[in-house]
DNA sequence: TCAGATATTGGGAGCGTTCCCATTCTAAAG
DNA sequence: CTTTAGAATGGGAACGCTCCCAATATCTGA
């Protein structure tokens, strides 16, 4: 194994240039862009004009098409800055995910997210600022985003216990929808049942006659791991089984930490494996598979997440199938009615999730 | 409803309800915030204080230090909105990629370079707007980019041929910069040579001893697409073979479509396939492996990307590694020089790209 | 010592909206 | 025919900033 330099000749980072101030010139848009230029085109204030693309309801009919048209056959559309600066809106919504990049891309829980909060604002007519956390974005992101002024509302996934974004974004007052639960203030958010969903993947696991199940856990100070270990715990002593702590181990929800997790695991004669997601899942059946382990014969495991890839892997995965598209979507709506009707209760709403049986377990 | 107790002692799971209207008057955050208020507290001019937060030198070192000083302890950020509508910058930077949830998800390059640009962005002190193309964001996407207004710039990634997006943002004026070329108008871009990284891709089969070896391409009407097949036709043609139409195959960058380009391709009896990205590479082998076919001893496989996945799939992918990172910094950069020098000619650059060697060939 | 720079500072005028209040118009009621 | 409520419209005043120009303070050299 080895890099390959570019063989023959290397050329890096040459620069081209080109004039394109003349093409430029000849090309100059001619859209009537102010709020003013369209009530003088349409005969009317500028109030009137608010009032339309508004939808005040007090306007007259005819003038509100007069209006209407002109507006759209001059492609206006009104400046946000001008807008939120008036005390209105800018339509624009910040998604912050504050997790590197080990994880946004091996969990497919990510891109599903982003693409589902990203469609739903485009369908509500939305634009979506997006975060993508680095470690120590406490210190200055938090308070840019929360002071950026740009913003309607925030969602914010894959938090961890305490994170000090909630209580900024709470002492803020700008509107927010967690993506998991919080259980330090009472919050806006949407989420699943993870304990329940540790019970129905223990369960399963029990009821195909497992009787030394492991579990490897995501992130120590998450919420959603903590609640996947407390169902799997809960289950297993439900079912009159000894929890041994020894067929526990934390995989960070990465495809390495789950291999990582069950080769501490594997001394301890396990006959099952709850991965607490899909990516660890492929981590331990590739270590068990390096043991000559057979999977599900001699080790069942079960994931979670239904990952893209979790029905081609072969052997197929068994996993628990979040609806993150969900998730996403019902995050946006709650919070744009958060933005629009302010309501002084919070809202939560829990969605269920189902176990896939395929081959793996 | 009812007082909400915040204290050292951790609430459990809240049920639904709550009025927060109390607590959060209580909270109510007193930082001062506008550039005024600033002024008064520090004895200066709102002038003063606008050089002092936009570097500007006429202003005594003394002031300076003073005004600072009260800007720091207040965290005083000045209003996005306003900076904007007095002819300023918003300091918020466009990322367009109009690509489906498929390929977003299976194509490591995105997570990438989303990655990549938004922490260089943070870096320079600029938040990333970001904006997911569905199938139709040709329509309204692109003059709500355009007219959004708040925006300093856009990045774009993955245009097909053509792309109206691109004639759109020239006539808009917006500063913009593309990763990946367009040929059609003179743009500025950040971009790999895709033709001679298809170059070192099949000498290197040849070099193996390969003597049919296939192509899997991406999606048609890419340039990358394009650029990937005239390097491997020129190459094979270079090296004195027949570029034969039955070793060429689309599989749209997913794996599926790789494992379906590959069961067209092997009735024609390939020694090798050069698979234009990593997930492709993969079905291909996963088409392979199910007819029994080992890699690389019957036929060789390089892929393109050096995915996470790449090193530790079985067996490991011999690939090309874009330096995605540098792509994505890069346009950053660019795009930020662009906004604040203006400059009168197009800048590109394109970056070199190794082929990694592993054991699929 | 004083004109003439030069360094520093202050304040007015917008930027394009929305909100609020005043005004005009209309139609129904007295 | 006048009165009056209500519908429809117009225009001033913000919102918080940057830019520009004018004003003041300080410094230079003859």
């Amino acid at each position: 194994m080895g890099t390959l330099p570019i063989s023959d000749e290397i050329e890096m980072c040459f620069p081209v240039f080109f004039s394109l101030k003349d093409w430029e010139r000849s090309q100059k848009v001619a859209d009537l862009s102010t709020i003013e230029e369209i009530a003088k085109k349409a005969g009317v204030s500028r109030s009137t004009v608010s009032r339309v693309i508004n939808d005040d309801p007090n306007v007259n009919e005819q003038t509100r098409e007069r209006v209407l048209e002109v507006v759209n056959s001059n492609n206006y559309v009104p400046n946000r800055a001008a807008r939120k600066l008036a005390g209105g809106r800018t339509g624009v919504i910040g998604l912050v995910i504050p997790i590197g990049v080990s994880r946004l891309f091996v969990e497919p829980f990510f891109p599903i997210l982003i693409q589902s909060v990203t469609n739903r604002c485009n369908q509500v007519n939305r634009s979506v600022m997006f975060w993508l956390g680095e470690p120590e974005y406490e210190r200055r992101s938090i308070t840019q985003i929360l002071s950026n002024d740009l913003l309607d509302g925030v969602i914010v996934s894959s938090l961890k216990d305490q994170d000090p974004i909630v209580a900024a974004l709470h002492r803020s007052q700008i509107p927010f929808v967690l993506i998991g639960r919080y259980r330090d203030l009472p919050v806006n958010f949407v989420d699943i049942d993870n304990e329940k969903c540790a019970q129905m993947a223990v369960n399963y696991l029990l009821q195909t006659g497992r009787k030394r199940i492991a579990t490897i856990t995501g992130v120590a100070d998450t919420m959603v791991s903590r609640e996947r270990l407390d169902g799997y715990r809960a289950t297993l002593a439900k079912a009159g089984f000894k929890v041994d702590d020894n067929l526990i181990a934390e995989g960070g929800f990465v495809e390495e930490g789950g291999y990582a997790a069950m080769a501490k695991i594997f001394p301890h004669k396990p006959d099952a494996v709850f991965a607490t997601n899909d990516a660890m899942a492929v981590g331990a059946i590739r270590f068990l598979r390096e043991q000559g382990v057979r999977v599900p014969e001699d080790v069942g495991v079960v994931g979670f997440d239904d990952a893209p890839f979790a029905a081609s892997y072969k052997p197929s995965l068994t996993t628990i199938a979040q609806p993150i598209g969900d998730l996403g979507r019902r995050a946006v709506d709650m919070l744009v009615n958060v933005i629009e009707q302010q309501p002084n209760d919070v809202m939560n709403e829990i969605f269920a999730s189902d176990l896939i049986i395929r081959e793996s377990a």
